[in-house]
DNA sequence: TATTATATGTTATAATATAACACTTTACTA
DNA sequence: TAGTAAAGTGTTATATTATAACATATAATA
């Protein structure tokens, strides 16, 4: 989906020297094509066209390193994987998943909202990265 | 932890004709006595402690009917439930979770914070329920 | 009391995720 | 530039989380 991606992918990878391996770059692109979030042993299918017989640690340490640098999102409730589309770091994520069709959408808020942040102050507590997940039913579904 | 939370289960099984049995009694209690989010097979260990034997489907059933009615919550990012401590019901919720200690914090905002709203509303979704889960340090490990 | 709806007991298995260790590749350094 | 350390992969096995399916039990109600 985003074209866009792969490039940064291979630049970030450049610039901080890690390895942008086989399996790293095709799970990338698995993900980033998929138009919804894809569990880990979809993207375990579909690398097994890419490389030879591949097994869950393969696709499990791919994640975690696309995780880990905001490339990908994980959505908690669905146990999926889902391309940022955001083009700035940010450690808040925000989707709304139709409960109906299954299209989840990102959307992007740089702090958390002022109610929430107030929330946090008052119980002092330091918020590191945050995730909001909304269920409900989008556009083409109501 | 909840001492009330009980009392209103009883109350609510009655006045709508559910069936407060052994297995939703003593899951209740299991989770309401934790200070921390308790996964379903921790819940499971307790359970044979006071019923004989008793298999995941009996936990999961349990859960999933207190769940339903808002006696508990899961955490997504946890694979974990714990009791509600709101007394009123509530279509979101919100939990600071210390990635230090593994103490939960519910918080409660009944409406969607306006910036949010107004996301939703820009992409002509309809919201139905949202889980934020926002991880950092509390106060005793500041 | 017969019938129905609700709930549980039990076996088996599906789906998601990680530990552990051997091996390979790349980068660094002496 | 050989030796070594660091980063990454391959593979086997297994842990963790969750549900399908079907038989049985209990409670409500006609």
């Amino acid at each position: 989906m985003n074209i866009k991606l792969e490039k940064k992918a291979i630049k970030f990878c450049e610039d901080n020297k890690h390895r942008l391996s086989m399996p790293r770059l095709e799970v990338l692109r698995i993900i980033n094509a998929s138009k919804k979030p894809v569990t880990a042993y979809e993207v375990l299918a579909k690398l097994g066209k890419k490389i030879n017989n591949p097994k869950p640690p393969t696709v499990y340490r791919a994640i975690d390193f696309w995780l880990k640098y905001n490339f990908i999102h994980r959505i908690e409730s669905l146990n999926a994987y889902s391309a940022c589309n955001a083009n700035h770091l940010h450690s808040g994520s925000q989707f709304m998943i139709c409960d109906d069709c299954g299209k989840v959408i990102e959307s992007h808020l740089c702090d958390l909202p002022d109610p929430l942040e107030q929330t946090t102050k008052e119980a002092s507590f330091i918020p590191r990265k945050w995730n909001l997940e909304i269920n409900g039913v989008c556009k083409n579904c109501n």
